[in-house]
This record gives structure tokens, C-alpha cells and sequence, in this order.
DNA sequence: AAAGCTACTGAACGGTTGGTCAGTTGTCCA
DNA sequence: TGGACAACTGACCAACCGTTCAGTAGCTTT
């Protein structure tokens, strides 16, 4: 018997660029990865949820676990993107973690591709697995360092710089966990009402209100700006 | 062939009796699962570090999903037993919240048991599903009920109570990934240290200092109380 | 129209998994 | 001495997994 195209279902309707399936090929396979775990997930799942058959993921990436590897380098990106970012644009200690946080957030709820710190860590196998454990490391021990410059210049209350990095850690990566596009919350609201939280936390000078209902944003320099109409 | 017992392997030292075995497999398929994720623990890796052929686990646990099941449910009941201790012990909300976390990450960090919400949630199926998501949501729905009621008597800073509970959770349920008993913290000074971070971030009035170094944990309601001794 | 290419398919494979079963071992009690 | 019983074992099984491979459909280029 040789492959025969199944009648019932109709032929690939379009060309589909490279590009264009394989990012969705990451973006499915984060996604069931984050719900289901690593082997959780079979390449039957994902190739299910892509319309397609297995075997031809195999056209995109060498291996499963080259998969989940390409998966934690762009969810690395984004938080190492989003640290430095805080660090260049914010002021002082306090203000760089409220930022880290705030636009970590803002990504992670944007796309389920950029957090994958919940997955199974021993997955990983040989140099690939060494890699991406160096660079979380070095992710922690430069926002432990943050937190160390604001205690220093002043804008955050002396603390244990490695238990506070704990609590960040543990809040943003957490939202993977519950955050769902359709459940009333966007993007911008769920990082500016967590990042006000957790920057209560460790602020010298904690801010003496919280928004109250993240529905209804309320107006700090962390919320999305409104272009002046009205 | 018959069973035949391998004789370059001594036969079973001791005759354990059937509660002290029960518990030692359920710490540690808690602690696997918690380390590699439901899927990706074999029962052959849990007996293996009992010391036993996988079959042997079949005659305390009926099936694997059980197993998962039934460490989901002392994890629950840790939680639960957290919460209605700090409501009952804490004298507003805001010292209620500091204590639920102080209890359950006391109890988390001296048994891999006793957290299981990192586990993939999708991997039980069917009434056993359905029971836990269950006991899972009234849990946070009563902390959630915690923080309002802090709100109203003044002792907690007013916030979106949903997006609080949230900070809270992922702040706990992320030690279960980083902490290690031979790392310096013991339970007390991580419940101690992290619960001062989280309780600064909702209380109306702030703390002005936290725990600066876990290790050397700072005299505080919350410190484990010493004996009278000098 | 032929050749070449990308995007895929179905069949098949070795390995592992959760689970079953018949049987053996060691202990306690009568 | 013997029987009941719990604790445990080795052999085995069907199902599923990641992966390979030979082949095909449909487009593009020549």
C-alpha cells in the first residue's frame, strides 16, 4: 500500500509559509507543554492541534526535545529582554523591579511561547539542558542584583535579595498557570495590577493605594497610555 | 521459570509495616512528580528508589492515576488545614494572610507531600478530576475572601482581591521548585522570610523593615518561638 | 512536459509504559 | 506442624511513544 490521500478530508487548502507554521508549531506545543508537561504531551497532541499528522513535525524540528529546547530559548528571550529593558529605562531599584515585572507580564500574557519556566526542568538532556540552566541562573543572579542596587540607592527596603527574587519569581511565573486571554483581564492589566503588588513588597516607600479592580485600570504611570482624545 | 529469589541480592531486612510503607511511597511519587511531572515518572522510578519491583506498588495503591490522586489529597488538606489555622489564630486579615502563608510554607518545606500544585492539572481524569479542581477552588476562593475581609476591617491596603490571592499562590507554590532542605534555609526561615515579603505587599500600614539575611532570622511574631533558655 | 522541490502521508519499528497474573517467601497464630 | 495471610516477585501483555522511511501530491522552474 502506498499513501493515498483520505478522501473524506479535504487537501491542504493553502500553501502555508515556513515561517508561519513554524512559529505556530512552537506556539501549540508551548502552549500543551505548559498545561500537560513535557511528556504529557505527545507529538500526536500537537500535531493533532496543527491539522496535521505527526510525522510531519519532523519537517520542522529534529527531535522533541529539540522542541522543547527552541521553546525555552524564546521564553528565555523574553525574560532576559524584559530585564534589560527594566534596567535601561528604570530610575532607581524600585522602579527597575516594578518594570522587569510589569513588561515580563505583559509578554507572557501576550503569547503562551514566552513562559516555560514551569516545565519539567530535568527534561532536558546533556549541553542543551546546561545552557539554558546557565542563562537562568544568570536571569536570577541579575535580578537578585537589582534588588541589591535599590536597597543600596534607597528606593527598597533592606531585605534578603535572593528571598525577594523568590517572590518575583514565583508571581510572574505562576500566571501561565491561570492567566487565559478570555477570562476579562488583558495583557496590560493583569501586569500593572500584579507589578504594583509585588513592587508593595519591597518598595521603602510602599504606595498607599492599589488598583482595586484590574478591569478598570486605574491611572499610573504603569497603565497603557491613552492617546489625548477627550 | 518460577519466582526465584536472586540470591546475590539479601533477602528484606526487616518486615515494615504496611502505614509506614504507604507513607513512604506517597512521599516519594509526591517528590518525582514534583520534580518531573506526572508523565514523566514511571512507576518503575518509584520503586526503584523504594527499593522494590513495580508490581510491589500495586498492592497499596490500585492504579497510577490513584497514586496521583491520593498525593493531591494530602496537599489539599495541608492547605486547607493552613488556611482555617491562620483565620482562626489571626486577629485581621492581614495578620490571617501573613500566617496562612507562614503555616503552609512551614509544612511545604518539611514535606515534599504536602505541595502538588505544580503538577499538571489535566493529568487526573473523570469524578477524581472533578473533586479536586473543586476543593482547589474553594480554597481560593476562601483566601480570596481572607484578603476582602482584611480590606474591610482596615488592615489591608484596598486591592483587587483576585489579583492579590494570585501574587500569594505563585509566591507558594513556587518554593516547592527552588527549595532544597540541604540549602541553608530550614522551614521556619523561608515561612518566616517569605510571608514578611507578601504580607508587606497588601498590609495597609507596611512593616518598615524585613528579614535582611533568612539565615539569621530577625526576633518577630513570626519567628519560631524559642524555649527560655538563658 | 519534465525535473525538482517542499510539504506532507501511512506503515512500520523498537522501546517503554501502566497494568495483570500466577506463584513464592516470610511471619504469625493455632 | 501446618495453615492462613500479607508482602513481594518475574514473566508477560496490549497500548502507546518517538522516530524512520519510502513514497506522493502539488506547486514552481526550466
Amino acid at each position: 500500500m502506498s499513501a493515498k490521500r483520505d478522501a473524506s478530508r479535504p487537501p491542504r487548502d493553502r500553501v502555508r509559509d515556513k515561517g508561519f507554521v513554524q512559529r505556530e508549531l512552537l506556539e501549540t506545543a508551548a502552549r500543551l507543554f505548559n498545561e500537560r508537561g513535557f511528556h504529557g504531551t505527545s507529538l500526536q497532541m500537537v500535531a493533532q492541534e496543527l491539522g496535521v499528522t505527526k510525522t510531519a513535525i519532523y519537517h520542522y524540528v529534529p527531535s522533541k526535545l529539540d522542541l522543547l529546547y527552541q521553546v525555552h530559548e524564546i521564553s528565555l528571550e523574553t525574560a532576559e529582554a524584559s530585564l534589560s529593558r527594566a534596567i535601561s529605562e528604570g530610575r532607581d531599584g524600585a522602579e527597575r523591579i516594578r518594570l522587569l515585572v510589569y513588561y515580563y507580564l505583559k509578554a507572557i500574557c501576550a503569547s503562551p511561547t514566552a513562559c516555560f519556566f514551569m516545565v519539567e526542568q530535568d527534561s532536558l538532556e546533556g549541553e542543551l539542558a546546561t545552557t539554558i540552566a546557565e542563562r537562568r541562573r544568570k536571569l536570577e543572579r541579575d535580578t537578585r542584583d537589582v534588588v541589591r542596587s535599590g536597597i543600596e540607592d534607597g528606593s527598597i527596603v533592606p531585605c534578603d535579595p535572593k528571598a525577594a527574587t523568590f517572590v518575583l519569581v514565583g508571581t510572574m511565573n505562576w500566571v501561565t498557570k491561570w492567566y487565559k486571554p478570555e477570562g476579562g483581564w488583558d495583557a496590560a492589566q493583569v501586569a500593572d495590577g500584579l507589578s504594583a503588588i509585588v513592587a508593595r513588597s519591597l518598595a521603602l516607600h510602599p504606595s498607599a493605594t492599589l488598583p482595586v479592580d484590574l478591569s478598570r485600570p486605574e491611572l499610573s504611570p504603569f497603565s497603557a497610555p491613552k492617546p489625548a482624545a477627550g
